[in-house]
DNA sequence: TCTGGGGTCCTAGGACCC
DNA sequence: TCTGGGGTCCTAGGACCC
């Protein structure tokens, strides 16, 4: 199934550099050579950086206030994310890729994995070409590694970045070169508990790692370690995603932009979450037969009494319009709320999820048509005019806990009003 | 006193990813 | 004062069934 002639990469593992830097840099090329920052709402945390910022010590995941003394002094540009940017952009990176690689799977926002056709006899060619006309079509600069399979791409990958954007890894005695001084903790599939673990044992690269035992894989990181086991040694073990899988999970959670200490006010917030969350579901024409409402208040402030209340709801009909789900989300809140208490984050979580289509044909469902066609006409109205434009009464207008963007580009590539002039 | 075995489904929690 | 959001997969253990 993998056969390929012998010592020609099977896998590829496409990569934009700096993604979202990049994706802002399209519209705004005073920004090019600049070091820049994109933040995570609330513009809260370092989530991307420039070439130019790495350069100056800026860490992902940096909370903004703890830099901004360092962002100040060296006039480090600081953007809030665009989403909307980012999700069109990739989806053109992703048109042009896919229209490269027979076999193709979006792995990220921001990344793929590709199969490479048996025709291709120079596969590092190939890549500078692919590389090229994403670059020319899209403005987004994108790495190809390739290697015998997606743990020994993505390895690839890592190198490309430094290697002038490609890398292909052919035999065993390139891919030992490539494990020998690459560190576990960039290894994909070894995270923090990991790291530690391994770190511990004196475990630091790869290569080190390479060499224990299937065993040590299997019972220290079970079937998954397992499976890293024999990519590092060139056997491949995960093939492609072909096939777009439908979510079993859909969620939304959200830090509010100032703590919440009124029941009131914190149902208005949840209101809205679970009013999105109808219409993430009905987006993929998905019904959840559970709901998960949590509280968070702060974990980074010890001297504050804390409270993670979680409940789960189960729905007497699978359901994906607002008036089935803001009112259940509305009533557990309330219930979890407790006062003294300093809200900073409150998130929903649908699970059970079948296809809305099964739901129809239940027997039981003699509700649903009429609230499924206000439905309809609600996202219709909302898409033409904006989300939000329809919405509920039980979100009040009181927009303090409201996300905080301060430093928001526009929505170049989505919304009318916001294209570019050209004089 | 001695109390089966094998299967499914569900859930919670822990690991990981970008 | 200020620390993101949205996912996946795996495992162990309990409930339940025949």
């Amino acid at each position: 199934m993998f056969c390929r002639k012998e010592g020609l990469p099977v896998f590829a593992l496409c990569d934009c550099n700096n993604f979202y830097v990049a994706a802002e840099r399209v519209f705004r090329p005073e920004l090019l050579g600049q070091p820049v920052v994109v933040l995570s709402n609330n513009d809260s945390c370092v989530i991307a950086r420039s070439e130019e910022a790495k350069l100056l010590g800026i860490c992902m995941g940096d909370p903004e206030f703890k830099i901004r003394g360092l962002l100040h002094r060296h006039q480090v540009r600081v953007l809030s994310s665009n989403y909307a940017l980012y999700g069109d952009l990739s989806d053109r990176v992703m048109k042009i890729l896919a229209s490269h690689f027979h076999l193709f799977d979006v792995y990220s926002i921001d990344e793929a994995f590709a199969r490479l056709d048996d025709g291709i006899a120079d596969p590092s060619g190939y890549a500078v070409m692919v590389a090229a006309d994403v670059l020319k079509c899209t403005g987004i600069p994108v790495s190809i590694g390739m290697g015998p399979n997606k743990t020994l791409a993505k390895v690839a990958n890592r190198l490309a970045k430094k290697n002038g954007g490609i890398k292909v890894l052919t035999n065993d005695q390139q891919i030992r070169m490539a494990l020998a001084d690459f560190p576990i903790e960039d290894l994909w599939g070894i995270g923090t508990g990991y790291y530690n673990r391994l770190a511990a044992m004196g475990i630091t690269t790869a290569l080190q790692l390479r060499e224990l035992p299937e065993l040590f894989f299997k019972q220290q990181m079970s079937v998954q370690g397992q499976r890293m086991y024999h990519e590092l040694w060139g056997r491949p073990a995960f093939d492609l995603q072909l096939r777009a899988m439908s979510a079993k999970v859909v969620s939304i959670s959200r830090s509010f932009s100032a703590y919440i200490t009124e029941a009131e006010l914190l149902c208005q917030a949840v209101s809205n979450y679970a009013w999105r969350l109808a219409e993430k579901l009905r987006e993929q024409r998905l019904c959840c037969r559970k709901l998960e409402i949590f509280l968070l208040t702060s974990r980074h402030r010890s001297d504050q009494p804390q409270h993670f209340p979680v409940h789960t709801h189960q729905m007497a009909i699978p359901c994906n319009d607002a008036h089935g789900i803001v009112p259940v989300v509305v009533r557990v809140t309330r219930m979890l709320f407790q006062p003294g208490m300093r809200y900073r984050k409150a998130g929903i979580v649908a699970t059970g999820l079948i296809p809305e289509s099964e739901v129809q044909l239940n027997l039981f469902t003699q509700v649903r048509p009429k609230y499924s066609r206000l439905s309809s006409a609600v996202d219709r109205i909302n898409a033409s005019f904006g989300r939000g434009t329809l919405r509920m009464a039980s979100e009040g207008s009181d927009t303090s806990w409201k996300m905080k963007q301060n430093f928001l580009t526009r929505h170049y590539t989505t919304r009318w009003e916001d294209i570019v002039t050209v004089k």
